[in-house]
DNA sequence: AATGAATGAGTGTTCATTCAT
DNA sequence: TATGAATGAACACTCATTCAT
């Protein structure tokens, strides 16, 4: 499903599977403190492992890219499962903020998102869906409860987030993005009672 | 202005002249629709243009795109000013829509504007103090109203527009970004009066 | 030694060697039958050998000038210490001849040489030091048997020689630089016992 | 003789002569304190003229050489004139010493005597003959006065003196070219009289 | 399966030279 | 004549991808 290796049925040997895991530690390394544009040799370098394993075990930049951010996707969905007994507002922002401070731990991972988000491959395409679906397990409650507005999809808002933090290099850009998401959540319970009298 | 140019038949030489309109016209499309990294080479065969040429007028990628948005960065600053008389949170709106709209004309300005945004180069420090010195004319007021809350940054909310439009490239993405905009305004006026107890 | 890389099946992939010889090879050609500037891109052809390999194997263009001279002037610093057992002057006659027929054989070498001699690389100046090196325990001797000044150090006398065989390019330049070089000598032994009464 | 505009029989124009100059002027001082390899459109910049005037009064860049050294050279010619009433060893040595004096102080002019020097125009011929004469002036009245072996050419000495030059770029190399210039015409002078017996 | 050598198209950039104005 | 815009060949260098070992 994921990769090449999987597929041949037999249980792969132990030394693929080693160099599988040493490939996506070092990608997450050069990815993550460096640009998401680094080349696959410096990829292959750092994994001290031949380039042409890596193209063994992932064909192309953004399976790759998939295959780091699979495990980390869906800690993100497991988080919304487990936020379902929270109050709906302060779960929807809770899960923000968990993906926001995840973004910023693994650093240049907006980047690979950005990427995944523009590409339209059937794996990134799943990737994105599964986290629209984790959001919008969370909106439809909060919608339901009548606390939030409920025709902003999941799926804007996770864009707007990844290119909030896409749009930031500085090295304290998290509290800002923080900040700001805050404010889109405050702009979808706002519009849940509709606009208001300035004068109360 | 341009006509003065022409007509005087002195330094600018037609030729040259002509060709630079060539150039930003090539560059303009080229960049719009497809990526923001297109070869500087594909700029100048789409102008018919020797790749020295281009490298005349324009000596760096930066120095391309600053000519290329630097016109339409000022209108949305006029704008700005012409906005002062609206109703605060109004005169907002209105100019986050213009930029968005604006964005939406030039498709793939938003790479463009992605690129200006993370590069650090003086110009285009320049062009994004700009506009955000047009926004933040704008949210002062608003603030200074007593309609917005007054802790946001215009610069964070410059680069969460911009963001929200990179993470797109349907072709119907624009309602998309507006309503989503929309919503991250009415964060801000929510927040002006303070969080209110929602129904409890 | 050779044969041992090529027996041993080991890491050395055969064409990989093959190559290395091809570019070493034609880099010689090149650089010995025309300048020393000539391009890479020059030299990769000669050998029927992609850019990218090249590259591969020498990194820079000094990379590969070294890659050409370091045996050569292994064989030189050699011969120095071969020299030990000769009368002083005449080993450093007779070693100053070896490096211009040296330089004759690889004809263009002096141009590589001079390249050498003013870069600045770490490689360069080791090269540059070694045969300083190698001249400079011959000119010791000589000084120490009161049979040549002392006060002229052994690179300035490199650096003429060179830039004697770099200013010609007619084919029978050699005779004229050799006997050139046998007055430099002579003028080292002169001085070493003070100026003379002219007949005066 | 030297460049096109001379060739016309009419007289320069006034202007033509000053951009002449300017040019003149502005090649030395690109050439002698930077590289001889500058760029000719630098020179034009430098000379506050078009690129095109550059070409009209110099179409090769040998030809904007030779403008630049035949007046020096001339001097030099003209110093070795001056110098026919001194001892004539002195007078070898005072004339080499005013050569390299006068290459140190246009530096850079090395590597324009090291490019004329290798090239095979007529007009850089014609220099170095010139500067050939010169010497060998010189040396013929040493060597007739039988303080100088006649067997070295001058020009064979010329190369040598230009080499030494070239091969340095350190700021005090001057000196380290003198003493070492000076060891060569001892060598001219030790062998006038023979080897010597070494115990005096 | 793993390796890494080989490839060459692609990109940025410079500069000598031509030519329209 | 003077100008400088236009040109494009040439070069250095990178990197994704293939393939022999």
């Amino acid at each position: 499903m994921a990769d090449q290796l999987v597929r041949s049925g037999r249980k792969p040997r132990a030394d693929a599977q080693r160099n599988r895991e040493r490939l996506l530690e070092a990608a997450t390394q050069v990815f993550n403190q460096g640009e998401a544009e680094a080349s696959l040799e410096a990829v292959a370098r750092q994994a001290e492992v031949g380039i042409g394993t890596l193209y063994r075990h992932f064909p192309t930049r953004e399976a790759l890219f998939e295959a780091i951010y699979r495990r980390e996707v869906q800690q993100l969905v497991a988080l919304a499962e487990q936020l379902d007994n929270e109050a709906p507002v302060e779960a929807v922002r809770r899960w923000v903020h968990a993906m926001i401070g995840f973004v910023a731990v693994k650093k240049g991972m907006s980047a690979a998102l950005a990427v995944v988000a523009q590409s339209s491959s059937q794996l990134a395409v799943c990737m994105l869906e599964q986290m629209v679906g984790a959001l919008d397990r969370l909106l439809r409650r909060a919608v339901s409860a009548g606390e939030m507005r409920g025709d902003i999809s999941a799926e804007e808002i996770l864009r707007a987030l990844v290119g909030m933090c896409y749009m930031h290099d500085t090295p304290d850009w998290r509290r800002n993005v923080l900040r700001t998401a805050d404010v889109l959540i405050d702009g979808l319970r706002y519009a849940a009672r509709g606009p208001q009298p300035a004068g109360r």
